[in-house]
DNA sequence: CGACTTACGAATGGATACAATATGGCGAGA
DNA sequence: TCTCGCCATATTGTATCCATTCGTAAGTCG
């Protein structure tokens, strides 16, 4: 069949994977190489027309090529992606799983819009979340956690734009939740910015001149909490990151 | 996650889907009739048929008829619902986006497997998620939301069976999220409970003699605490209620 | 002149047909 | 007897086709 082009493996997040070995900060091939050590073989990745599509479209949604509350229109997307409807339709069919797009019977698929205060109410789920997941990472996480954490912050002070700036916050959190070797806690917490369409929103808030730096260093001080198992402190430090994260946007909703 | 459309309908309450009407007769009547009568399968008489078949196929899932790890034959399915391939392919994606089923490429659809260990990590997101609700929920709730959490305690006493005490056990925590005013908060609440298949581990959890009167009285007073606006107290209990189940688990997991 | 009706076109939903892949049995050879 | 290789069959994956519904806009009546 068409194997026109490597395709971005197994998803990092959405559903609810069993197994989250091999865990991979983001589709970038390059970085962390002999890190997999445990299982020489990988099992292969079976390349259907139902998963490019969903690479693909999934894709065109984050970047914001097509645009919240925008119409997928199924011949349009077939035609581009030179396929048939059918493997286009289960394809969004699993998006509408995710809640990237939404489906109305005989009305079709539309990119999920996501407007602020749903930002907070993930924001919110997260405040719950996270102090608790910090401070099981800090009683449980192992040296590659620990390194892992660290690669992603040193990404984020790599970053150039606000997309990378916030990917690599995104996958900081991530790699935090991933030391609590849970891995429900990493698909639960990841599905929380699954909706961030096209990463707009964030550009907005990523504007604020001193926020990325603030960020970085209390995703710093966090990591060194974790490191130094110390729980309490770990728990406190995220408490208060997202808790700010939440007012910023409380902030903008008023105005 | 859930947003509205159809293609994501309520489901997180106990009882079955309501009856649906609009009874169209599908223009094909295809007779194999009296190969079914092997499952309790009724065929789908109604429009949107993805959405019965997803109705019909979970059902089966949730109660058992399936067992965790049993090969889910399109064809199979289609024939005793009646329908085509299709609908039963895009029921499936949809199921195994919330994780009840597991699907390989050229290898069909499977049941998901559940064992204690992924139960325990379930509950341990609960355990970080649950307190912070019942918190919420003590600053957040209406009277309406009160009369909801009462209604699924009464419930719970009025149940007869394991599977009738799991489901209005279950709703009560649904019931307590919903008081936060977050609907996602309960979404992802409400996946936790998603891959519990068949009810039967909890069965056995049912089945220690004092356990059903002992959740029954936790239950009560938390929501006397969410009722009073007593969000500490909340907060209290409802991590010592989950941490026991967590506790009760894990004691399991060893013998 | 405006609101309602009604036809037409386009796109979705579902069914069927075809292609590709895996599964299981059988026989040959070590 | 066990293992490997091959072939038949069953099942999945994808494409194509038909029926139905929705959106739109022209057309008609008040």
């Amino acid at each position: 069949m068409a194997r026109d082009s490597d395709i971005t493996p197994p998803r990092l997040v959405g559903g609810h994977p069993p197994a989250d070995a091999a865990a991979k900060p983001t589709r970038r091939p390059a970085g962390l190489a002999g890190a997999a050590a445990a299982r020489p073989l990988r099992p292969i990745e079976s390349s259907s027309v139902v998963g490019l599509a969903y690479e693909q479209i999934r894709e065109l949604i984050l970047t914001g090529a097509i645009a919240p509350g925008e119409r997928l229109g199924q011949v349009e997307l077939a035609e581009q992606l030179g396929i048939s409807r059918t493997p286009v339709r289960e394809a969004l069919r699993r998006l509408a799983g995710e809640g990237l797009v939404t489906a109305r019977t005989n009305h079709g698929f539309r990119v999920a819009e996501i407007g602020i205060e749903e930002v907070m109410r993930r924001l919110e789920i997260r405040l719950l979340l996270e102090p608790g997941v910090a401070r099981l990472a800090a009683e449980r996480a192992t040296a590659d956690h620990l390194a892992a954490i660290d690669a992603t912050i040193a990404r984020e002070e790599r970053a150039r734009d606000a997309a990378e700036t916030h990917d690599a916050s995104r996958d900081f959190h991530l790699a935090v939740a991933r030391a609590t070797g849970n891995p429900d806690i990493v698909a639960t917490l990841a599905a929380q910015w699954i909706v961030e369409i096209g990463r707009r929103l964030l550009a907005r808030r990523t504007a604020r001149p001193d926020w990325q730096g603030r960020d970085i260093a209390e995703h710093k001080a966090i990591a060194a909490a974790i490191a130094g198992g110390q729980g309490d402190l770990a728990e406190q430090l995220m408490r208060e990151h997202v808790a700010s994260a939440l007012d910023h946007w409380a902030a903008k909703a008023d105005a």
